[in-house]
RNA sequence: GGGCGAGUAGCUCAGCUGGUUAGAGCGCCGCGCUCACAUCGCGGAGGUCAGGGGUUCGAGUCCCUUCUCGCCCA
């Protein structure tokens, strides 16, 4: 029996722990077990791999329930399921978390050398990714722990560096000298992708750029500290105010270098001054202006942001502090026009949000161009479908402007590139084992490279890798390519498109079939979580307070692909609430079961059946229906939302409630029968809600009768034939129920006072009859004094309930207000007439009638002819009223 | 500048093939601790579906347009 409060930390753990024991997490257990179909494809999904930078929050909280629904719908489906978990080693995230805790110590990653840092991450590491398991463990993931993996484990490297050693062979991987993005904090190259621009209040400064042979031309900047490396002016050819000084020297300013006025079409001859000053080492549009006029390039910049010797007597100093100070000299020698405030968007490094500069360096890139090309194809052709489809475009319109890629990395933590120099003949190469000489000439004196690959480079491999590819082996060939992709869609660029690249280069063939992208999790203002907003709601503090399954619950139906969802604490208590409400429908069934009563695998049948049977059979037929429909949809949030509603507003309101009745008569065979509808249909609505809240699902199945090990590897409900007849005559019960509840209600009736009643039932007499007892027992009738006729003739003073063709008098005796019972029918009155007015409208519409499906005319002629027997209902008793 | 998304009850959101009187949770009002559940029950109030135009027998839903907010790319 289940205790009788419902706390989920009381056996939830207790549950995980149990299915881990018993495997049904992994592929072999549905083999070992029949418990698959071999006609149906497998499910695969690969987890994308948490940073192990800490912990996780509400966005990995969301992955892992989607991911975790998918699997387990497909497992208990009957396709042979794999979800393969593991860790991200995250290179520049971990990195700089890791920094900042040594920085505590007082201590940078320099003082430790390279070799004592990495112990210090792999501490880390070791700690985070035990707190991260924990997490998902919490949370309830059926994903296969004997699979997991880490992507610097030796097997996974060993897929990096087979993808490294090909593309450089294929010359797809490439090493030069170019423009890159460079964050001075980290001290590191980052890819176009990992810097983010955005608006910042600045000034624009405008000065004047002497010439060598006397006068200026006004310029503009607003990074005036790299005037110090400007190698030209450049102006419109076409300017009618500069084309006299074009051909002619200027020289930069205090540091008097001779640099060339030229002319190029591409300067902008409406922004500030209409006068460009051109730093080809420091800026991607100089640097563009620079190739076509062969323009030396200066660069100004150490890694640390610092100016170097070419900024003169501003050497040493910082970007900034430089900017300043050669602002104010030029100021003394004159040379200032003016500043003025400028918003401008300034571009910050992903990571730690320091302002990057643009500068020259020899990196490594990746040639995207050739594997764009399969890629796009693969998600236009279908091969790969994004859900939702609109994400296409973003997609097609990046994987088409794709730029190369810089893999290349100025950081300890994370995958070496494997490249060595031959120090004797200067060979360079790539090579899968480390070699101990040089390829060419045989010396021994050779070193490799010093870079770490971008992080995105070997998580790109994901979906192969962990499968064992580059290996052979038979989870590659049995699960690769992988089903499904779940992400939230701040990664589509990062790492999705990577992978697809990359895994039909190194595989020939898609990593994926689909791709579900979800969307970000918000606080309750609609803002981004952040520790430093402050905003943050921890899931592992979620889970300890209102259970993993009211977590998971509010996550899966609080979002829609693609789309937003504010996250607050007041949802994952009702969640919480919906759990509790299951829980005790639980303990109200068992409670009532005989001691050894059996499972009921077949759904009840036969003329005992009452109507309230067969309605609640029939919508629980029609829920599986649904929730099968939504879930091949995608429409995961629906479908709980359906399940929610079936539990709490038809099983528990009515069933139940209707149920007792049977239960505590005396009427053994009634008792039997409604036994077995409760268990069937709850056991059969659990299967269904068992991917949301695995759970409080299992942890009631196990109680109930059941057939089977675990509801986790049971099979999913298929849908049985709807009964719409039953459910159409119990609608009308019910709308009379609540009519009856209604006039109680208003008139201030006590609650648990039996009253009498007087029911014409025109020609639902026998209906009536039937549910008798159910109208009695939840209208609080006083069986003694209820009337059911056809038609009754009443001489007290009545209140009148006129719903769905029956008309219910309720004789209250001295609570009767005639006005006010006159007034309440009257607004009835109008109401219907309001119906049938709009009904009547239509159906006199010649082109209603004959473009309207059949279908719809019918049901709108039901429906009025319904709506005028009502309105003739409360006629007559307005009329009887006077 | 280009693209995308959102705008529905006081709040947060569903409503995905166009078809009853637009729904839920929370909040609010009234009544009730009746033997599954006060983490609850019963009843109720509350919306010109951002504005305008169009297509259609019929539009919250499709098309055009305007406005507001958010995101991505440049």
């Amino acid at each position: 029996m289940l205790p009788k409060r419902y706390q989920p930390a009381e056996f939830e753990s207790k549950l995980y722990e149990w299915w881990d024991e018993q495997g049904f997490f992994r592929p072999e257990y549905q083999k070992e077990h029949g418990l698959y179909d071999q006609g149906k494809p497998p499910f695969v999904i690969t987890m994308p791999p948490p940073n192990v930078t800490g912990t996780l929050h509400m966005g990995h909280a969301l992955t892992a329930s989607i991911e975790d629904l998918m699997t387990r719908y497909h497992r208990m489906k009957g396709h042979l399921t794999l979800w393969v978990p593991g860790v991200d080693h995250a290179g520049i995230a971990t990195q700089n978390v890791v920094e900042r805790e040594l920085a505590k110590e007082g201590l940078t990653r320099q003082d430790l050398g390279r070799e004592k840092f990495l112990e210090r991450v792999w501490q880390w590491k070791a700690y985070s990714h035990k707190v991260i398991t924990q997490q998902h463990r919490r949370l309830g993931v059926s994903c296969d722990w004997t699979r997991e993996r880490f992507t610097l484990d030796d097997g996974f490297s060993r897929a990096v560096r087979v993808a490294f050693v090909r593309l450089f062979k294929k010359g797809l991987i490439y090493r030069g000298n170019y423009m890159v993005n460079w964050c001075p904090r980290c001290e590191s190259a980052i890819s176009d992708l990992e810097v983010k621009h955005y608006e910042e209040q600045g000034k624009l400064y405008t000065f004047k750029y002497p010439l060598k042979e006397g006068g200026y031309i006004p310029v503009s900047t607003t990074r005036p500290e790299t005037i110090l490396g400007d190698t030209a002016v450049a102006v419109h050819p076409e300017d009618e105010r500069y084309r006299q000084f074009i051909g002619k020297t200027a020289l930069v300013p205090m540091l008097n270098r001779e640099i060339p006025v030229i002319a190029d079409e591409a300067v902008d001859r409406e922004f500030g001054t209409g006068a460009l000053k051109v730093t080809p080492g420091h800026d991607p549009t100089d640097y563009e202006i620079g190739r076509r006029h062969n323009l030396p390039i200066v660069n100004i910049m150490n890694e640390d942001g610092t100016l170097n010797e070419n900024a003169g007597p501003y050497a040493g100093l910082d970007r900034f502090e430089a900017r300043a100070k050669l602002w104010e000299d030029m100021r003394q020698a004159g040379l200032v026009i003016d500043e003025k405030p400028y918003v401008h968007a300034v571009g910050h490094c992903d990571r730690c949000d320091t302002i990057i500069e643009p500068l020259i360096s020899t990196q490594w890139f990746v040639r995207t161009k050739p594997l764009a090309e399969p890629a796009i194809k693969a998600v236009r052709e279908g091969t790969i479908r994004i859900i939702p489809e609109r994400f296409n475009k973003h997609y097609f319109h990046w994987m088409e402007n794709i730029r190369d890629w810089c893999i290349s990395r100025q950081l300890w933590w994370g995958h070496r590139i494997p490249v060595w120099y031959c120090d004797d003949c200067g060979h360079m190469f790539a090579a899968e084992e480390d070699p101990d000489r040089c390829e060419k000439c045989g010396s021994s004196r050779i070193h490799q490279d010093e870079d770490v690959l971008d992080t995105w480079f070997s998580s790109g491999l994901w979906p192969p890798g962990v499968l064992g590819w580059p290996e052979e082996t038979q989870d590659f060939a049995e699960f690769y390519p992988t089903t499904m992709l779940e992400t939230g869609y701040d990664i589509l660029f990062f790492w999705v498109a990577r992978m697809i690249m990359l895994g039909l280069e190194m595989t020939g063939k898609v990593p994926f079939y689909y791709v579900y992208l979800h969307g970000l999790i918000r606080d309750e203002k609609g803002q981004k979580m952040s520790k430093s907003r402050g905003n943050v709601i921890d899931p592992l503090v979620m889970i300890d307070k209102y259970g993993a399954d009211a977590l998971r619950f509010t996550l899966l139906t609080g979002s829609t692909p693609g789309n937003d969802m504010r996250l607050s604490e007041a949802r994952i208590e009702a969640s919480r609430n919906f759990a509790n409400k299951i829980w005790n429908a639980a303990r109200l069934v068992l409670m009532n079961l005989r001691p050894d009563q059996e499972p009921v695998t077949e759904r009840p049948e036969g003329p005992d059946l009452t109507l309230a049977d067969r309605w609640i059979l029939s919508r629980v037929e029609h829920l599986t229906a649904e929730v099968e429909r939504l879930f091949q949809d995608y429409q995961y949030s629906e479908a709980g939302r359906q399940l929610y509603d079936f539990l709490w507003s038809e099983y528990c309101d009515w069933y139940l409630e209707i149920a007792k009745i049977a239960l505590y008569g005396d009427d053994e065979g009634a008792k039997e029968r409604t036994r077995q509808v409760l268990i069937y249909v709850l056991e059969k609505a659990l299967r269904l809600l068992h991917p949301f809240m695995p759970f409080v699902t299992e942890a009631i199945w196990q109680q109930l009768p059941h057939v089977g090990k675990s509801i986790m590897v049971a099979r999913w409900p298929e849908p049985g034939p709807r009964d719409e007849t039953a459910e159409e005559a119990f609608n009308r019960i019910r709308n009379v129920i609540r009519g009856i509840r209604n006039v109680r209600s208003e008139y201030h009736v006590e609650p648990g006072k039996r009253i009498p009643a007087f029911i014409a039932a025109g020609p639902y007499v026998a209906l009536v009859n039937e549910m008798r007892d159910v109208i009695v027992q939840l209208a609080r009738l006083d069986p003694e004094r209820l009337t059911v006729a056809e038609e009754v003739t009443v001489a007290e003073l009545t209140a009148t309930v006129v719903e769905s063709g029956i008309t219910v008098h309720l004789p209250l005796a001295e609570m009767i207000d005639l006005d006010a019972e006159r007034q309440r029918l009257g607004k009835e009155l109008e109401n219907l007439r309001r119906q049938i007015a709009r009904s009547e409208g239509l159906l006199a519409n010649q082109n209603f009638l004959s473009k309207a499906p059949e279908e719809v005319v019918a049901r709108e002629r039901e429906k009025l002819a319904k709506l005028r027997e009502d309105e003739a209902r409360v006629l007559e008793r307005l009329r009887a009223l006077g």
